[in-house]
DNA sequence: AACAAAATGATAAATATTTTACATTCCAAA
DNA sequence: TTTGGAATGTAAAATATTTATCATTTTGTT
C-alpha cells in the first residue's frame, strides 16, 4: 500500500510483550465494522484507544464538500486515538473502516489502569509515535527541499523498506501522487524518468524495485545528507 | 520565532509535576555551549535525553555542501533526543546551540531508572510527541492541499496561538517561507495579499495579527474542514 | 473472447512558482 | 547621525506544475 505512515513503522501491538498485548485485548471490546463505515468522527470528545485486529482503517478528513483526504491507512496491530488519551482534545480525524474490519476499542479508564501497571505500554506507544514523527519530518523535508523526481525516489525507497522480502509496491499512482503532494501527471513523469534510469519498473497499480541497493545509492547521491 | 514545532506544543518540562522535573534535573549534567556549537551529530549512536535550560537549540541537517536545513528551534523546557531512547537508532539530526545555551544532558541509564519510577514522565513525553505529530500532520496537509495564500494564513494563525497575550510574530520572512515550503518571493506576495485583506500587518522581521478572530474566521472559511 | 471499469500514458494550454536582479527600507553599531 | 548589513519590495523571464482531455493499456467479469 502506498501509504505514508506505514513506512518503516512497526505496529503497536507487535512492540508489546505478548502477555501485555493479551491484557489490552482482554480489557477492550471487539467491534465489527462494514466497509466504509465511520468508526470515529473528527471533533468527537470521547477518548479511547483503538487497535486494528482485522481489516484496516482509513484515517483522514472529510471535507465540507464531500471530499475525503486520506492521511494514513492502518492495518492489523496498528493503533489510533492515542492523541485523545493524552491531550483531552477532540479527535482530529475521521476514521472509517477498510473492508470488513474488526477493531479493539479500549476506554480511557481501562487504558489508564493498564498504562499505570505496565510500562511496556508507554514504551511501545512512544516508539510508534516517535517513529511516526520521524517519518513525517522526513516527508516534510522531502516535500520542501527535493524536486519531484528525487522526492519520488526517496519515498519509494522508504516504502520499499517496509516490504520485507518482496520488491513490489502495490497501489495506484494517484495515491502515491497525493502522498508526495503532486498531481498524478507530475508523478507519472517522475516515474517514467526513474524507470528510464533503470531504478524502477512501473506496472498496473504496482511499482517494482529491481535493485534496492541501486536505488538507495541513487537516493544517497541525489538527495543529499 | 517563526518555527514549526513550537506552534501550540507545550514544553516537556512544564508538563511534569515540579518534583519530577527536579529529579530529572538532579540526575542530569548541565552542559554549556557557545553560539553555534554542535551539541549532537546526526548519525551518532550515543543515546540520551537533552532538555534546554537556557538559550536554545537548532535542530536540522547539515548538507554535504555546507548548507544547513532547519527543522525546528527549541527553547527552554523543550527536549530532544527522545528518539534515541526508544529506538536504538542513530540520531537523525544535527543539533547546535542558539546563543550561549545551557542544556541538561541525561544518560539513557539514568533516564530509564526515573522513567520506570515516574509514569508522569512517559505521559509528558507522549503528550509533547503526540502534539508534535499533530502539528506535523496539519502542516503536511496544508502543504499538500492548500494554495500558498491559504497555507500562509493557516500557519500564521497556528503560530499566533502559541503567542499568549501578544499578537506579534517575530522572525524573518525567509524563515517562514522555508517552513511553508515556498520561496521568499512567493511568501512576500501572500503576505501582501493578506495585509490587503486586513488580516495581518507586515513589518521588519515581524508580522502583526491585529484581530485573531478575524483571521480565524477567514481560515475556517477558506481552508476547509 | 468480448466488454466495461480501472488505471496509466500523453499532450497542450493555463497557471503558479522560482530564479535572477536590483531597489528600497529598516535597524543597530560606530 | 551616519553608515553598512540585514531584511523586505518589486519586476520580468524562465521553469515547473497543474488542469483539462483524450487515447491506450490492463484487469476482471460476463
Amino acid at each position: 500500500m502506498l501509504n505514508l505512515l506505514k513506512i518503516t513503522t512497526p505496529a503497536f501491538l507487535e512492540l508489546l510483550p505478548p502477555e501485555v498485548a493479551d491484557q489490552l485485548i482482554a480489557a477492550s471490546v471487539l467491534m465489527k465494522y462494514s466497509n466504509g463505515q465511520l468508526i470515529h468522527t473528527r471533533g468527537s470528545l470521547k477518548p479511547g484507544l483503538s487497535i486494528v485486529h482485522k481489516g484496516g482503517a482509513h484515517v483522514g478528513v472529510n471535507g465540507i464538500d464531500g471530499t475525503f483526504v486520506m492521511v494514513a491507512a492502518l492495518g492489523p496491530g496498528e493503533c489510533f486515538g492515542e492523541f485523545t488519551l493524552f491531550t483531552q482534545l477532540p479527535r482530529t480525524h475521521d476514521i472509517s473502516s477498510i473492508g470488513e474490519s474488526q477493531i479493539y476499542q479500549l476506554s480511557q479508564h481501562k487504558f489508564d489502569v493498564l498504562y499505570q501497571r505496565e510500562p511496556s505500554i508507554s514504551k511501545a506507544l512512544l516508539k510508534t509515535t516517535l517513529m511516526r514523527t520521524h517519518v513525517l519530518l522526513e516527508m516534510l523535508d522531502a516535500i520542501r527541499r527535493l524536486p519531484i523526481l528525487e522526492r519520488t525516489a526517496k519515498v519509494l525507497l522508504s516504502m520499499s523498506y517496509s516490504l520485507g522480502g518482496s520488491n513490489v509496491l502495490r497501489g495506484r499512482q494517484d495515491e502515491l501522487a497525493f502522498t508526495l503532494g503532486v498531481t498524478r501527471i507530475s508523478l507519472g513523469k517522475a516515474l517514467k524518468e526513474l524507470s528510464h534510469l533503470g531504478l524502477i519498473e512501473t506496472g498496473y497499480a504496482k511499482i517494482t524495485i529491481p535493485d534496492r541497493v541501486q536505488l538507495s545509492d541513487w537516493v544517497e547521491l541525489n538527495c543529499g545528507a
